[in-house]
DNA sequence: CCAAAAATGGAATGGATATTCCATGAGGAT
DNA sequence: ATCCTCATGGAATATCCATTCCATTTTTGG
């Protein structure tokens, strides 16, 4: 294979990379994938720092570069930098295009569009609106708990899903509330004051979820909530609820503010364990 | 001047250069020149090239660098490369930056931040990196489609449940094909070429969803895909893939923009099936 | 299951790089 | 005019970097 000329631009490498892809040995792999997801460290990176970030051996990002006919590392790289320069220099015409001609956009793209603007609108929202103390006390509570039960329906119930794998990957002991088995109150029944909970419920609010957060609550286990507004029948049944309103596109709502924060409380959550 | 702070970003270089012009010594001017009106170069070259391309010695630039603050050329140059990665818009970076600058920061809000930075990031990349053309056709295809089938697992999990959501209240007919029960492959014998499939894997990438759009397609059954690198299994057995790399905060990603163009695309689908 | 080949890790090396140092030159003040 | 300061050129140096090499492990093919 290093008999053959090597690519001249990134997305020929990149073309030649997928091509390879079944017969590239495993660390190759591990730099491929590197490569390709992260280009700006790729453009400055040293052989050393590289490596230690794409967890190989500096003599064997020269072999990658060797195995598609480079003379080593360095000539490599030179495909990277110019990627960076020329992207540089496209995205200036892009944004002028944009500016200037505006139409032709398909509706597909406007659409898209207008979910990325919620996003970083709902992004921003929520980076002026949280409240730092109640963050760390529902931190403190979540980490402190045997099992963390996770309610949510519906809409929400993505948020949760999301965190259950986090939290399993984690090894934080938690237990999502809505099997199909249809037990729930039955799981529920089991939870003690050594435990907590984290509900989350936007409007239309399911009646389910604010039931099972009020009946908790009674037990004296400790509620976390997520919510989009004060009126919501989760801010009265929890110890500390945070609210989080996703900007809207065209009446839809997205999550990705959400996610963020559901990120955040799981990652903090675990940290504070170890 | 050398006892001061060197500059944290470009623009407070150039303001600084702009400022000293009048008492910069000649070769300094040189340098300061040729620094502003290349910076592409400045970012990627050497001493002895940039030295050269300046009509100045190595240590002029060393000089230059140590006169505006830093400890030599390398933390000038590290600016000019800053520059070219924020060029593409890091908010991360930016964010680091006024975190150093700023208040002291719970950890559990550092985290949040973090999140919401890597989500800013998410959705400008899925902004620049959106192929318009292959978003309309994956659009089409998936309206003109009977049943949509929805394949993900793990952490893709999530995206599907929401789609899912989401087209139960559009009144699209959708299928989500991981069930309790474990009949996934009855459910997808079912499927026909009138059909369509979705499929979200991100890596570690799950094999079960690989092979199970592998499987749709053999039949002739269209699949779109959403995963996060070219190498992906599923860019290779779907018709239409899009590629979404979610910036991570200290190794864990969120659904930010996952979720953003989730949403795009159902909404797109069920407003053209109308 | 064994032998051959390929891949990998890690140390060694040669080269290039940024930086320092010092001698020289230019400019300004007394 | 002379000294002093600052700027400058260019060589010397120590560091860092990409690359090579070899021993070991892993994979492949018979």
């Amino acid at each position: 294979m290093t008999g053959l000329l090597p690519p001249s631009d990134f997305d020929s490498l990149r073309a030649a990379i997928v091509q390879m892809r079944a017969t590239l040995p495993k660390r190759l792999m591990q730099v491929a994938s590197y490569a390709l997801e992260r280009p700006d460290e790729m453009a400055f990176g040293t052989t050393a720092s590289i490596a230690q970030a794409a967890q190989v051996q500096p003599s064997t990002l020269v072999r990658f570069a060797q195995h598609f006919g480079f003379d080593g590392f360095s000539g490599l790289q030179q495909l990277f930098r110019e990627r960076l320069k020329e992207r540089n220099g496209s995205y200036e015409d892009r944004l002028r295009q944009l500016e200037s001609g505006g139409a032709a956009e398909t509706e597909g793209v406007a659409i898209l569009n207008g979910f990325l603007a919620a996003g970083h609108d709902s992004l921003h929202a929520l980076a002026n609106a949280i409240d730092a103390e109640a963050l760390e006390r529902a931190i403190t509570i979540l980490s402190g708990a045997d099992t963390i039960y996770l309610i949510a329906r519906r809409r929400s119930f993505p948020i949760v899903t999301y965190m259950a794998y986090a939290f399993g990957k984690l090894k934080v002991p938690c237990q999502v509330v809505s099997t199909a088995i249809g037990n729930d109150d039955d799981l529920l029944a089991q939870a003690t004051p050594a435990d907590a909970a984290f509900a989350v419920s936007f409007a239309p609010y399911a009646a389910e979820s604010a039931a099972q957060a009020q009946s908790l609550s009674d037990r004296g286990i400790p509620v976390i909530g997520l919510t989009d507004s004060a009126l919501s029948p989760l801010a009265a049944s929890t110890a500390i609820w945070f609210e989080l309103v996703e900007a809207d596109h065209a009446g839809f709502r997205s999550l990705s503010a959400s996610m963020a924060f559901a990120m955040a409380l799981t990652v903090s959550v675990a940290e504070r364990r170890r």
